[in-house]
DNA sequence: GAGCACTGC
């Protein structure tokens, strides 16, 4: 069914026709929610259809991550924000509705709130959730599940002893969710319904639903190891696994025991804790195993078909195979843009070129194929780009990284072009080295890309491999707790008294040596004593939100009298990089930077970048000049500035600065980091110093290319070569002063 | 000579 391309003299890629390879995101299966809707839904869309799904977290884009906040329920930390000396982007004049208004609109929203699907399950969800400590909830994309279901409860009154938080892997969807809401509730955001994100809490005392970041609710366990505040915890989107939802289960589980075991115990004050779990996936019953077997409920999405189509045959090169299938859609298919998911910057830029090339062959009166390329490390302005329609009679074709898989939802998808891979960050416990890596999706994945297609009509899934292939994938992928460093989550479950982190009721169990390797990392930071009890030292790190290795580090330049730079150079490193370096203008960024490089590496090139952006107060224009990115600069800024805040608070003196002695920050930074440090071999190479690991500077870094006796480094990561970033120049004499017991004997 | 995506009272 599909044709070459005449003029571009490329092979033809031959996908199978199966009828039965319909697929509307998925199954068949018991649904709670009125089935019957699901299909109604294919033929038409009604208003309140597209005002479900807009309640969905639709982009990254930095306005929704930046709301105007409205003037009347201001908090002070927002007055704080708004401040901020930074050049922030313009934020649009926006007047505060009048509250009549706010009511009014939510009145109309009660009409397409009652058409949603779900809505003829919410006196069924209700009464699992009164009956019931836990209860897990299936919902399709589309659902309206993470909306309406905070609502059903409130309105049953289950906030009335406490608040009903529902927490978010993601920033802007705890942001979106929590607007949406708030509109449908009909006060203002920050009044009955709030968001609780770092940098930004929109919500009080009075909050009845709170949407929160799950790192927030792992934050706010320091403190209320019993989360009292809370009368039900919906944990959503559980089914992607991250470290923090992992964490989380385990410690609301022993919670709501612990505060039945109380209410058993005769304590009044003390009321039970509701969870329920949502997921997107149909494989539910690992939730609901762990969750003492809770009731598990489905509820059906608002998805339109989408076709599968897998090759035939195997494909060699799936960079070649996406370009000659993304050229077979244009000229085969209807109007409708195309998503094609790779798996880097590097394959996303070649075949943009591609694209180009063989664009020009197109016959004049086929219409332009436009690619637009998508991935994290690109400045927000050009992230932008791809939210603008294209120009009547032509195509855009997105190639994007698996950002557009949860985090960036584009419109006017119909055709998705999967090619099975991804990178996907490993960790080796045995040895205790990241990597970095392409690897094949899992099967959940595939779907979930599918279902990109199929968002506002039928689609098509191009999927760049067999249907064999398909079958042999893993069913889900491995939950990021199995594969990544878990010092951090340690320090914290010690730090919210679990003294035994290897018998914590872990839904996956982690390696025994990886959690062995982290517990032995946190004795070498002096985090642990050598029962393995949490020192006081390890107290205050983990006070702290960065990794335990920077956490030393600010507790180490108290001592050293570099507070100031610590901070400073700590903040700079919590993003990938602040330059921005388009590849078509590497050489204009190179020489921009040679600006502020340091002879001495990447640590004090940071520091004077930074002092530059400030001398300039963040101007947006310098920042484009000099290579800049200007959205990460500013969360560098709010980084600096909570840090400031938590010094304060562990009664440091944030100002104190070494001055131009710059040479006492990097001895500092080795109380955290003695363990990253290599030394120049007789051939060039650089060996570490604990393991005697060949390791290569990243290109990125300022000391790429150069020989110094010693280095230090943040950040090992395999990929093509174990490649080491944030790289700075050292005496090695100053080892044996940093770590005693690691190097006393060697260089004594 | 090159890094997927998230996140922190």
């Amino acid at each position: 069914m599909f044709n070459s391309i005449k003029s571009a003299k490329r092979k033809v890629i031959t996908f199978d026709d199966d009828e039965e390879n319909i697929s509307s995101q998925g199954h068949d299966t018991q649904s709670t929610a009125a089935p019957a809707e699901q299909k109604s839904s294919k033929a038409t869309k009604t208003k309140a259809q597209k005002e479900s799904e807009s309640s969905e977290p639709t982009s990254t884009a930095e306005s929704q991550e930046e709301p105007t906040p409205s003037t009347t329920t201001l908090t002070k930390k927002q007055k704080r924000q708004q401040q901020h000396q930074y050049d922030r982007p313009k934020k649009i004049a926006n007047k505060e509705p009048t509250t009549e208004a706010i009511i009014a609109k939510a009145k109309d929203l009660k009409k397409h709130r009652e058409a949603l699907p779900i809505y003829t399950a919410r006196d069924i969800i209700i009464k699992e959730v009164k009956e019931n400590a836990c209860v897990v909830i299936v919902g399709e994309t589309g659902s309206g599940k993470t909306t309406q279901i905070p609502q059903y409860l409130l309105e049953a009154g289950l906030a009335a002893h406490g608040t009903i938080s529902v927490t978010q892997p993601r920033r802007v969807a705890a942001i979106n969710l929590a607007k949406r809401v708030a509109e449908e509730v009909g006060t203002p955001i920050g009044q009955k319904v709030g968001y609780s994100i770092r940098f930004d809490d929109t919500s009080s005392k009075d909050s009845l639903i709170k949407y929160m970041t799950d790192g927030i609710m792992l934050r706010e366990l320091l403190s209320d190891r019993l989360l009292l505040r809370y009368s039900v915890i919906i944990l959503d989107e559980a089914h992607e696994r991250t470290l923090r939802t992992d964490i989380l289960f385990g410690m609301v589980k022993s919670i709501q025991k612990k505060r039945a075991d109380m209410i058993q115990a005769g304590r009044r004050d003390i009321q039970p804790l509701k969870i329920v779990i949502m997921s997107a996936t149909l494989d539910a019953e690992k939730f609901s195993e762990y969750f003492y077997n809770a009731k598990i409920m489905y509820i059906s999405g608002r998805m339109f078909p989408v076709k599968i189509l897998n090759t035939v045959e195997p494909q060699s090169d799936y960079v070649d195979s996406a370009l000659v299938t993304a050229f077979q859609i244009h000229q085969d298919e209807a109007p409708g843009d195309i998503l094609i998911f790779l798996t880097g910057q590097e394959e996303i830029e070649s075949l943009e070129k591609l694209i180009e090339e063989y664009a020009v062959d197109l016959p004049p009166t086929v219409g332009k194929l436009i690619p637009c390329p998508i991935f994290a490390a690109q400045d927000s302005a050009t992230q932008q780009k791809i939210f603008e329609p294209a120009p009547h009679g032509t195509r855009k074709v997105i190639l994007a990284t698996n950002i557009a898989e949860t985090s960036i939802t584009i419109p006017n998808i119909r055709y998705v072009v999967d090619t099975g891979c991804h990178k996907s960050r490993g960790y080796n416990a045995k040895i205790g080295i990241e990597s970095l890596l392409v690897e094949p999706i899992s099967k959940s994945s595939a779907r979930q890309r599918m279902g990109r297609a199929g968002r506002e009509a039928p689609g098509l899934c191009f999927r760049l491999y067999t249907e064999d292939s398909f079958d042999q994938l893993d069913e889900d992928s491995i939950p990021e707790i199995k594969r990544c460093n878990l010092e951090s989550a340690i320090l914290s479950l010690k730090a919210t008294g679990i003294e035994d982190p290897t018998k914590f009721d872990f839904m996956d169990r982690p390696s025994k040596s990886g959690l062995l390797k982290s517990l032995e990392h946190l004795y070498a930071l002096e985090a642990l004593d050598d029962t393995g009890a949490l020192t006081e030292i390890g107290k205050k790190m983990a006070a702290f939100p960065v990794d335990p290795p920077y956490a030393k580090v600010l507790l180490q330049s108290e001592k050293m009298e570099c507070t100031k730079e610590a901070i400073e150079i700590i903040s700079l490193l919590s993003v990938d990089t602040i330059f921005s370096a388009p590849s078509s203008k590497r050489e204009e960024a190179n020489e921009a930077r040679q600006k502020f490089m340091s002879l001495d590496g990447d640590h004090l090139t940071l520091l004077n970048t930074l002092r530059a952006y400030e001398s300039v107060k963040g101007d947006r224009d310098w920042c484009r000049e000099n290579f800049i990115n200007s959205r990460h600069m500013r969360h560098v800024m709010d980084v600096r500035k909570q840090l400031i805040e938590f010094c304060e608070r562990a009664g440091m003196d944030p100002r104190k600065s070494c001055g131009h002695d710059l040479e006492i920050v990097l001895k500092c930074f080795l109380a955290g980091f003695f363990q990253n440090t290599a030394l120049l071999q007789p051939d060039s190479t650089y060996k570490s110093i604990l393991g005697g690991l060949t390791v290569s500077i990243h290109p990125s870094s300022t000391l790429f290319g150069k020989k110094r006796e010693a280095i230090m480094y943040n950040e090992l990561v395999f990929t093509t070569k174990h490649y080491i970033r944030g790289v700075s120049a050292l005496e090695s004499a100053w080892l044996s002063q940093a770590a005693p017991k690691y190097f006393g004997n060697r260089h004594a």
